[in-house]
DNA sequence: TCAATCAAGTCATTCATATGACTCGATTGT
DNA sequence: ACAATCGAGTCATATGAATGACTTGATTGA
């Protein structure tokens, strides 16, 4: 039985600031974020909370319902609702977004997803200048880690990336734990950190490859490459991955779907 | 007052297949692709549709708040359910994803949402070939039309459009009309044609520009430029475009969030 | 004429209740 | 020991009712 004080849960007053369901939604979100729910663990049946929180149950399920479709919330029909852990094959591919080229003429073929071989290709803790301070929202020379990896699909080299992650999120990581982890590098982020990315900024432009890239993607210097630069943000948009990724699209294509969403 | 009986909706029978609510979801969809509710026109009201389909209000309700998540309704407090019409600034920004790019030191500064200015370089209508074909799901040979046009940002050529359509879905479509078109151009596909853009799906690649492209763009030749493949989708996941866009991306960006959606 | 007020119609929110579906551990019977 | 059954606990769905907020057009009053 977990108990309802773990999570901290007092009664709402309504304010009539917002609608009163929007208000139950901060503040699972508040006691999400502050920790006192981890991820992968169960909250309190919504009976439960509701009494805590002293509204109905409908509201309380209103509240969930858009945290659900965040994803920050999982439901399972009768086992409970779960703070989401991101581990899963779906999650990966929210965030990896490159594909092999499929044939036009076969449009209505449907690419399988792929998992790409990671290997890790530099490891270095460092200073981090001034664009990064700017980009991760810290202070210039405040500590980073700066990890390169080089990501392989069907045998090629396909993409080169550049992590950069403030060295104060992360304490205590090596590169013994970033090469030893079990899953995806946001899910070490996530188990082992406590950090939860949740959304990602990307930004694409196309580059000519520069010696060190065209070394690490076996293409030749000056090859158009697609470089993309990814701002992964957790909650309160807070910036905690700067990354750079560098894709040979000979082959392979970075894939978008643009739907109505939020 | 809208007569119920011009959308057609006839008490539902609970087949248990699914939840009655995605049940009266399917049926609204239905009636809304059938063109029995055209973009922009009120739903009869919330009681009368219930009442209709001989489900609550909450079960309706529940359904349409799925149908504006997606977008496909807006609700407007104290007016009415609207077929959604997508010539709004939001849905411009939906489509187009060009932006300056911004000085990472400045990353706190959000960039403004820019008009693209639009300018016609070709139009012609002819017998589409086969990757054409299979990407449309039309006939090889069958009629196209295809538009070129050059976007510019701030005064720069940035993008160089090159658009095809199937002619049969666009009866009636000349260079005048497209000039004349007081919106996007996917306003004037729903509003002259009927036809609805709902999702697309976007692949891009890096690319060296070729002569044509270059002299559009006003780039050297070679240049690399980003390649974005696009198929326009409507109801039922149904190709109504094929977009090719090259764009410059030496001081632009193509932008793209991944957020925990779908 | 014009502006303020009012009232009807609409969606938005909240609550209460009931039933069904799913999971899992306990019980029971062999 | 083992399997089948059962039941408690949980989320999922559906209904009905009440109140509030917003929009619009009609009414009212000067």
């Amino acid at each position: 039985m977990v108990k309802i004080e773990s999570m901290l849960l007092t009664p709402l007053t309504d304010t009539g600031a917002a609608p009163l369901y929007r208000q139950v939604k901060r503040e699972l979100q508040r006691a999400i974020e502050a920790g006192l729910c981890k991820p992968g663990r169960a909250l309190p049946n919504e009976s439960t909370i509701a009494q805590a929180l002293k509204v109905s149950i409908g509201t309380l399920r209103h509240a969930v319902d858009e945290l659900v479709h965040e994803h920050v919330l999982v439901r399972r029909q009768g086992k409970g609702t779960f703070v989401a852990l991101h581990n899963s094959d779906r999650f990966l591919f929210q965030f990896f977004h490159v594909e092999p080229r499929p044939d036009p003429r076969f449009a209505d073929v449907v690419a399988q997803a792929e998992y790409p071989m990671v290997e890790c290709v530099a490891f270095e803790r460092e200073r981090c200048g001034e664009v990064d301070a700017a980009v991760l929202r810290i202070k210039p020379m405040d500590p980073v880690f700066r990890i390169g990896n080089r990501l392989s699909l069907g045998g090629r080299a396909v993409v080169y990336d550049r992590i950069t992650i403030p060295a104060l999120l992360f304490k205590g990581l090596n590169e013994k734990r970033l090469l030893d982890r079990p899953s995806t590098i946001y899910n070490l982020y996530q188990t082992d950190f406590g950090i939860t990315v949740l959304r990602a900024q990307e930004r694409a432009r196309a580059a000519a490859a520069d010696r060190n890239t065209a070394r690490i993607l076996s293409v030749t210097v000056g090859l158009p490459v697609l470089e993309v630069h990814r701002v992964a943000l957790t909650f309160g948009e807070k910036p905690v991955e700067y990354r750079v990724s560098t894709i040979n699209t000979r082959l392979h294509d970075y894939v978008s779907v643009l739907s109505k969403k939020s």
